[in-house]
DNA sequence: ACGTCCTCCTGGGGGC
DNA sequence: TGCCCCCAGGAGGACG
């Protein structure tokens, strides 16, 4: 569920609160939400660590830790990354569903809540090693994102629009709402083939694009 | 190589 | 009131 904008206002947000912050402890309550780890080395691994710089590959959370090591999170559908712990944000959550809880050595506490599960954790030292990373295409945001760009990517596809759209080794960070609004905007049908496009119609795609998602930030 | 479809999960809502 | 079925839709993997 959350996409490109919410992903980066989480991103932002979580820089402004836990950046500096040494972590004392981690529980892991369903360790099959961790990736390219075991829970013993990701417990020694991450605690007395020092969160540093914040960052986000479409709709991956970076989280890089003093020793050079990487916490990497990504939402899947429902997954929520809830801090500081409060009765307002816990009021709509269900806790069975805490996953991950961070404490650091100020007490204060990091939550990873997940319902249906679809969230990964992921601690590499490269971010490379998450094939997803590895395989994500272009940030939409970006600049390199031409028109010109997009119309040579669009061209030799055989996909349907709507899921091209979605495609994160396409374009990186869209997700079913945001694919629909920008279709719906520029009044596409979501099961016409990408190579069917005129240039015109492309470059309403493109401008629409960048216009919801920049709406949002 | 490429495009589509299925699967992983749980909670909420509609139908009866 | 309660039960059952379907739907939500990110992404990896299976399949053709």
């Amino acid at each position: 569920m959350p996409e490109l904008p919410e992903v980066e206002t989480i991103k932002r947000d979580l820089q402004k609160k836990i950046k500096g912050k040494k972590i004392k402890n981690v529980v892991v309550n369903i360790d099959k939400i961790l990736k390219k780890t075991s829970l013993k080395e990701f417990v020694t691994k991450v605690e007395n660590r020092i969160i540093q710089e914040i960052n986000r590959r479409g709709k991956y959370i970076i989280i890089n830790l003093d020793s050079g090591e990487k916490l990497i999170i990504h939402l899947g559908m429902t997954g929520l990354l809830i801090y500081p712990i409060d009765q307002k944000s816990m009021a709509n959550i269900i806790p069975k569903h805490n996953h991950l809880i961070i404490t650091f050595t100020d007490d204060n506490q990091l939550v990873f809540n997940d319902v249906r599960r679809f969230g990964k954790v992921y601690l590499v030292c490269d971010i490379n090693e998450v094939e997803g990373v590895a395989k994500l295409g272009i940030e939409p945001l970006d600049e390199n994102f031409t028109q010109e760009v997009f119309i040579r990517m669009i061209r030799k596809k055989k996909n349907k629009i709507k899921s091209l759209l979605m495609k994160q080794e396409f374009i990186t960070g869209l997700g079913n709402i945001y694919v629909n609004e920008v279709l719906h905007r520029s009044n596409i049908h979501p099961l016409r083939v990408a190579s069917s496009f005129t240039d015109e119609e492309i470059g309403k795609l493109f401008r629409e694009i960048k216009s919801v998602l920049s709406e949002v930030e």
